[in-house]
DNA sequence: GTCTATATCTCGATAGAC
DNA sequence: GTCTATCGAGATATAGAC
């Protein structure tokens, strides 16, 4: 893996885990066993370009996860229970640091960098636009299938909160139970 | 009002918007107008200290702004749309920077304080305990109840981070919406 | 108790040897 | 291009004048 990689997979896990003003560039060089100076030589506009293309890159391979899920499964409810269930087992599995790879940046740069706030945008549009494809190819009329993307997701964003400083399970999986009941509710089959 | 309220309810302000590692303690006291030395004077652990303080008072704090919304309003259904919309408000009125007190703060130190942690979840069990016990007193089953109250929580928490980050008011509306529908299919009248 | 000055450390960033 | 040494600024924390 180059040099590169292993900055950028260094990152990613820290700037989830700790935040990103949180997260020093000397403790991302060290984790990624990488010389100091390779951060300004791969990312010349220094740590803040460096987020932006982490929360990029960690937001697309976010999507990819759910598209992954979503090609096992039978059908929708089933892939959309699954995910909330692997999100689930990712936190107790690593001590309840794990969750959604970006959310603790966005928040943190919502409002001190508009650099950054917009990569978090940039990943989340594409995050709900997908989610509302994926609704409406199920028979879901368009803008009930994105209001339906934007619950679902807020119900995984929000319980990731409860269940990291809880350090339990049961806010993800009753928030799985309850996005999946919101969909059944609005499929043409119901 | 007396020096070490200001230099609460400067570090409450700053730590919604910038999170606990973005915000120096010179910024608090600048922003407080308060000499830097106060702030060792009033907590002599230092910036964990003053944090979890802060923590447990902007909680509590915001636990009362839904206690005083629910007791002018005629329902329960009334009260939480209210307070979803209210929030809606206010994130524009403060340019999408007030949103949660402490989510910012949880998902920075789940993984970094357990001083800090342990704060935030003592808030959030509050948060869930106070709205079930709101939801059961409606007519709804307890055990009903609290998956309701993290349902509802975790909509708010989870649009609150979509809602920044897009600077829109969308999620935070959406989520109010199937807050209240999750809540009326729940009640006993339904 | 209020406030200033400063110690010590770590930050992001840079210069330059190799 | 890789890596080290170091910069100036800012951080948290402390000492001590008043």
């Amino acid at each position: 893996m180059s040099t590169k990689d292993r900055i950028m997979d260094a990152s990613g896990e820290l700037f989830r885990r700790q935040g990103y003003a949180g997260t020093g560039l000397k403790q991302i060089v060290a984790e990624a066993r990488a010389p100091f100076g390779s951060i300004y030589h791969f990312f010349p506009g220094g740590k803040e370009q460096l987020g932006a293309e982490v929360i990029r890159r960690s937001g697309a391979m976010y999507a990819q996860l759910f598209v992954t899920i979503a090609a096992d499964s039978p059908d929708l409810l089933t892939a959309v229970s699954r995910f909330f269930t692997e999100a689930a087992r990712d936190l107790r599995d690593t001590g309840y640091a794990d969750a959604c790879p970006i959310a603790t940046i966005a928040l943190e740069v919502a409002s001190t960098s508009e650099t950054l706030r917009q990569a978090t945008a940039d990943v989340f549009d594409d995050w709900i636009d997908a989610t509302t494809a994926y609704f409406a190819h199920a028979g879901i009329a368009r803008p009930r299938a994105r209001e339906l993307a934007l619950e679902v997701l807020s119900l995984l964003e929000g319980a990731f909160v409860f269940s990291r400083a809880l350090r339990s399970t049961e806010p993800v999986e009753v928030a799985g139970r309850a996005a999946t009941a919101a969909i059944r509710a609005a499929l043409p089959s119901a």
